[in-house]
DNA sequence: AACGTACTTTACTTATCGGTTATATAACTA
DNA sequence: TAGTTATATAACCGATAAGTAAAGTACGTT
């Protein structure tokens, strides 16, 4: 089921325990032992925490004798970061005058009801 | 199931349709029906879409005779923003003289076996 | 060769997700 | 009032996710 990366760096990235296992690693990297500790879960746990890291291109594994350490890989986070960028003017404050245009449009035509005409300025 | 707020943002924004919807409503305010019409999907699966946003306060409904049309309200994206910025200087190229440094350091210690000493520089 | 350590994989359970169809509700319209 | 439009809710279904325990694998040590 081939979904887009951005959806499963997202999905990777909306769950408590891996993010948390990435700010570990940004740190600097540690092995699944090393992971494992600072939660209340099975290690079997945390190895399915770190695939889907793995499988998001969040981290990546190594190998050192009988350890699997892992690393931090940010790169899909860029992505994320770059696509929230469309969004940031709707977060920020917006002082400028085509934003008080806008606002002042929006106060005096609340919706448009007519199904012919476009909802874009 | 009281989730983190982080986690509720980026899993309602970890679906290709949910982004598709934002996109949509960055433009300006919609129906459900105006916001159904680009997919091939019937309405009560845009209508949970839309539940799944509203729960994470990514978009608003507000009210206007027989339609609720929906409103982005990009807020939760800042925390999301925020977050992310914690990583930045992994993702980004990294030319400063301490990260040639530890990039060096780490060349010469490939993994730290030793249990008892910590993998922080 | 046998044992211990560090994982990984498998099989299973339970819960959530993303879609469907069918039914209900709410507001306008003739 | 009856009908239409816009949306919401309920019941259901198959697929995926997040955890577990138990068995398997890989490497190093004795």
């Amino acid at each position: 089921m081939p979904t887009d990366t951005l959806s499963q760096t997202l999905s990777a990235l909306a769950d408590p325990t891996r993010r948390s296992i990435l700010a570990r690693l940004a740190i600097g990297e540690a092995s699944v032992t090393e992971l494992t500790e600072p939660f209340d879960m099975t290690m079997p746990a945390i190895s399915k925490h770190l695939k889907v890291l793995e499988n998001a291109g969040l981290i990546v594994r190594s190998k050192s004798a009988q350890w699997r350490p892992r690393k931090l890989n940010a790169g899909p986070m860029k992505d994320v970061s770059e696509w929230l960028e469309n969004y940031r003017q709707h977060w920020e404050e917006r002082l400028d005058r085509l934003d008080a245009y806008l606002t002042e449009l929006q106060h005096h035509e609340p919706f448009n009801t007519d199904p012919n005409k476009q909802d874009i300025p």
